[in-house]
DNA sequence: CCTCATCTTGACAGCGCTTTCATAAGCTGA
DNA sequence: TCAGCTTATGAAAGCGCTGTCAAGATGAGG
């Protein structure tokens, strides 16, 4: 060997004294091949330690075996565990998947599909964002797509889902249940669905309890801690009389947590707190975050194996999940001297 | 258009009227073409909406333009702030990296290896991990490795990363200053090259400041949460005197906070806390957590630039971060009483 | 013993691109 | 005007693999 130069077929082919053709045939089992020529093969295939060069085989096969994942932001914990679940739905598979982030920006999202799709992925998922119902929708006649966490209208049958309207209705029936009134709801941004239809829960429960919705009890975040801790200040300027707080996600209710610990107001004797999401660092939160589970992780899988139905036209999975109310320690009855 | 095959570069070549390699050589600017050509095959590109196969480019080129990361866990949100500096430093260049995780398990660091260098990846990017230096080392032969968050013998130039044992001497330092003298210490996994580091630095200055060392102050976690837990029920069973705790990382330090909480012992009032690595959430955790700075991101983007350098030839960058303490809420002085 | 069907194998033409190499055209200067 | 050089362009040979096709080889059946 004088420049160590990967090896190829063609060179296993030379070892083992067959044609390029059979080796091919060994290595994807596309056809019967003599015991002989096989163990010859698989030979040379040890001695030279030979590893098929999958980009060769993408172009040949017209398959990149790769399927693109656009996420928001790697770090953010909730995107994180749903990525988790992504690569652990495809770990049994032959397929990778290869992520980047979008941003919330819809121009840095359609710049990673282009991406995507110039290195010929076999299938999108997307987690969240702001590309339009329209779009995806024309995108998906060219590529499998799975939207996570929104309907796409045209491609309900594969977008994973929960029902944010259902979460919101079981958090802030807990709250209820303790015997709260004066609930306040530190809202996501408008422009997220999901927070929408987390509001309407808000309202609608209001409504069937016969507590008169007050908009001085809804500030709208960012869904970042700090702006849980901006509106919990907020609220507690506007109204000294809240007892609780719905927060749309776990992070703001931490940054709630934070400026109530600040101004020495107890959670959750004073104030309860229920969030959404249950992120995983929420159990050890302090104290432990009561909150309506989203479950991140298993939506990735469940999206993961959504793209190999898709591929292998297998019937598609139930796209849709149900939130669950988990119960810690931030929450809790009402006491009368309030 | 029958069937809306993508389209390929002889299609583009054919509309503007022009041979392959004319277009080829437009794309990649790599000879001059005349400026009527260029025009025709720009226009061309634009009606029919091509996109170059970055496969075939690959395979042609023999670069791929990814870089290969193993990282451990996406949802670690240690790795997952690296990760998405990793992700950060490439943004302006033309290469993507694709992450694949370890799971702190070699065997499964070295599947993700082999599914990489399948891919031809042009470079790698290993996140900690249990892989040996040897190994490493003689991977480095074939293909640029940039390890980061320890060193590895034979890439020190390459190695980025960050002195643990200064990091655990001012978090020390910090506690020592307040006044405290029976400090626990709950270490990381023995295994993990920076938890020794951080008990060294813990034990250095034990010495240094005429402390004895006690074993039974320190406890062993896996860096989760919940050992942190754990771990801080057997310290508290152990010794009731303990006033000061300085975790191997935060994770475990909001375990151990949450084990104080439960048993309503103060967080600083009674123990004061110092964890290590300065994740986002610390600085929302009640109370906010004084921590040494291990700066995550930053670390992931220096790795990019790195293997960016590595692959042009280009002068490294320096590769050694300095841990920096973080005060925040979770320590105080000694009171006297105690 | 010959014909026909069955099975294994190799040759070869792609997959979509890059890159040498050669050619034709254009230019210089004596 | 022509040798001699530079430039823009095209033809063609890969990059490492797959998959079709046809050719040998083998065996069954008459």
């Amino acid at each position: 060997m004088l420049v160590s130069r990967t090896q190829t077929l063609h060179d296993v082919a030379k070892i083992a004294q067959v044609s390029p053709s059979t080796v091919s045939r060994i290595l994807n089992g596309t056809a019967v091949v003599s015991p002989e020529k096989r163990k010859q093969v698989e030979h040379a295939i040890a001695i030279l330690d030979y590893r098929p060069n999958m980009m060769a085989q993408a172009l040949a096969k017209g398959r990149s075996m790769t399927v693109g994942v656009v996420t928001q932001a790697i770090s953010s914990p909730f995107y994180a565990e749903t990525l988790e679940g992504v690569e652990q739905g495809f770990a049994d598979s032959l397929y990778h998947p290869m992520f980047i982030s979008g941003h919330w920006r819809q121009e840095k999202e359609l710049e990673a599909i282009n991406i995507l799709t110039a290195r010929r992925v076999d299938a999108l998922i997307i987690l969240g964002g702001n590309l339009e119902d329209a779009y995806l929708k024309q995108l998906a006649k060219q590529i499998p797509v799975v939207p996570v966490g929104r309907l796409v209208v045209g491609l309900e049958a594969q977008s994973v889902r929960i029902n944010q309207f259902d979460g919101a209705i079981s958090g802030m029936q807990h709250l209820i249940d303790l015997g709260h009134r004066r609930i306040a709801h530190i809202a996501g941004p408008t422009t997220h669905r999901d927070s929408t239809g987390r509001l309407q829960g808000y309202q609608q429960m209001l409504a069937a309890n016969g507590i008169a919705f007050d908009p001085s009890l809804v500030v709208t975040g960012n869904y970042q801690e700090h702006s849980g801790l901006l509106a919990m200040e907020q609220l507690l300027s506007r109204d000294t009389s809240i007892t609780a707080v719905f927060s749309a996600n776990d992070q703001m209710a931490l940054g709630a947590r934070l400026c109530l610990y600040r101004r020495g107001i107890r959670v959750p004797d004073d104030i309860s707190i229920v969030g959404f999401d249950d992120l995983f660092s929420s159990s050890y939160a302090t104290p432990p975050l009561t909150t309506v589970r989203q479950p991140g992780q298993e939506m990735g899988v469940a999206a993961a194996l959504m793209v190999l139905s898709l591929l292998n036209g297998r019937p598609l999975p139930d796209p849709i999940f149900t939130p669950h109310l988990v119960v810690r320690e931030s929450t809790t009855r009402l006491r009368h001297s309030q």
